[in-house]
DNA sequence: AGCCGCCGCCGTCCGCGGTCCGAGGCCACG
DNA sequence: CGTGGCCTCGGACCGCGGACGGCGGCGGCT
């Protein structure tokens, strides 16, 4: 009993700006959202360079963009809003037909606060734009489905990957962790107080185990395998 | 118009196995789940193993699972169900008061189809189950947000740090992408249909320009910026 | 006890890798 | 036309890095 259905507001209404290029869909959606005590729609562009225009003029809580519009694409629209300043509080509900992979994460990437498929219900539609105004976040099930699975990826491919290291000692596995950070073999000496000589052993043991000519491939198992993240 | 809220079933009823170490509240799920005509319980536990003792008994089609249990918790008992074979249609729905980012990542990882907060209402968690029985995914707005956020973050710092490589020219990046691979100057050459000398020559001047010392230097940096990836 | 195998530690030899230099060809720009 | 990048190649120097062998210690196995 939160976010739910079909409260009246506790506070102001969600000020909504609807930016599609097909006027139907426009007003279709207007007669849907001013049904809703709690929501108003303020403001409507017909593309995505009028949709920042208005965006910054009109100051709503919800921007519902689709993706496909003339002169600048929802995508592009949603980074120009996001990166604008003074405009924090305007989250951007993304609304399209298509749900390509790329399309979706370049939305998320360029802020976009949800992304809902046009066969999605009235009620999905008006949940998620309560839930985006909230500063929360929602995806259609089939999307979350696939972030899900993009986000597990990696991290089941390092988790397995990451069993080529049962070879190594845990002396040798902390030097190549050394070593993935692009250390020398003095440096790795004076890191575990040992004598260079005895780090360059300890590398190349680890190198004939997991069958690698260079420390460069070295580098490249630990990145692999996880031992070291590309963000440190 | 879809996986919407409350028609009657199209094909047999959603088969649920109730996982909670509170029998109260494994009845108040159960007589609200089985007010409605597509939902139907089929088995209970208190425990994560008796969890996967009923799931693979029952084969039920949504499993809902608190985290904190005796014995096997939540996670672990999703690991269990998602590995075990013959039990692959069955979705698993997490259903906690806590969520920490560590228990969300971890529940996604073991093949959880749904992670939801214990504060929301009736409707969201019969949407919820219809969703995940249905093949797809649903997290509640929180996490929805938190794993977006997870997910832009590492692409943002490798797309900023890109910039780095923008002293380069586009013959020495191509050779970076190689050395990034663990190639030799030769293989290098080979690839490129270049002297091995050439190859050495990019090399060089790729690791004057980025500051790198060594060639594992280049690598680490290859993937630092997203040049190239773990999972090829 | 004796033995074996693994591990951590160290020193020596040699080749690849990295640096510096020079040179030629190509293209874009002024 | 000259100039400055960029790509290409070669040669020479030198040091780090990788290969190899040896040594002491520790634990398991017979």
């Amino acid at each position: 009993m939160n976010t739910a259905s079909a409260e009246p507001p506790a506070t102001a209404a969600i000020r909504v700006l609807l930016a599609d290029d097909e006027g139907l869909v426009r007003s279709g959606f207007k007669v849907l959202l001013d049904l809703e005590d709690d929501i108003t729609v303020v403001a409507e562009a017909a593309d995505g360079a009028e949709a920042v225009e208005r965006a910054r003029a009109a100051r709503p809580d919800v921007v519902l963009m689709d993706i496909r519009m003339p002169k600048l694409d929802g995508i592009q629209a949603t980074a120009e809003i996001t990166r604008m300043r003074g405009l924090e509080g305007v989250r951007i509900l993304i609304l399209t037909t298509y749900d390509t992979d790329a399309h979706v994460f370049e939305a998320l990437q360029a802020g976009a606060s949800g992304f809902l498929l046009k066969d999605a219900g009235p009620a999905e539609l008006l949940h998620a734009i309560r839930v985006v105004a909230a500063g929360e976040a929602l995806l259609a099930p089939r999307i979350t489905r696939r972030l899900i699975g993009q986000f597990t990826a990696r991290r089941t491919a390092a988790k397995s990957a990451q069993d080529r290291l049962a070879v190594l000692t845990e002396r040798e596995r902390e030097v190549l962790a050394l070593v993935g950070q692009g250390l020398s073999n003095q440096e790795i000496g004076a890191e575990l107080f040992l004598s260079p000589a005895t780090a360059r052993t300890h590398v190349s043991r680890a190198m004939a185990k997991l069958g690698a000519r260079d420390r460069a491939q070295l580098v490249v198992i630990a990145y692999r395998t996880g031992l070291v993240s590309p963000d440190e």
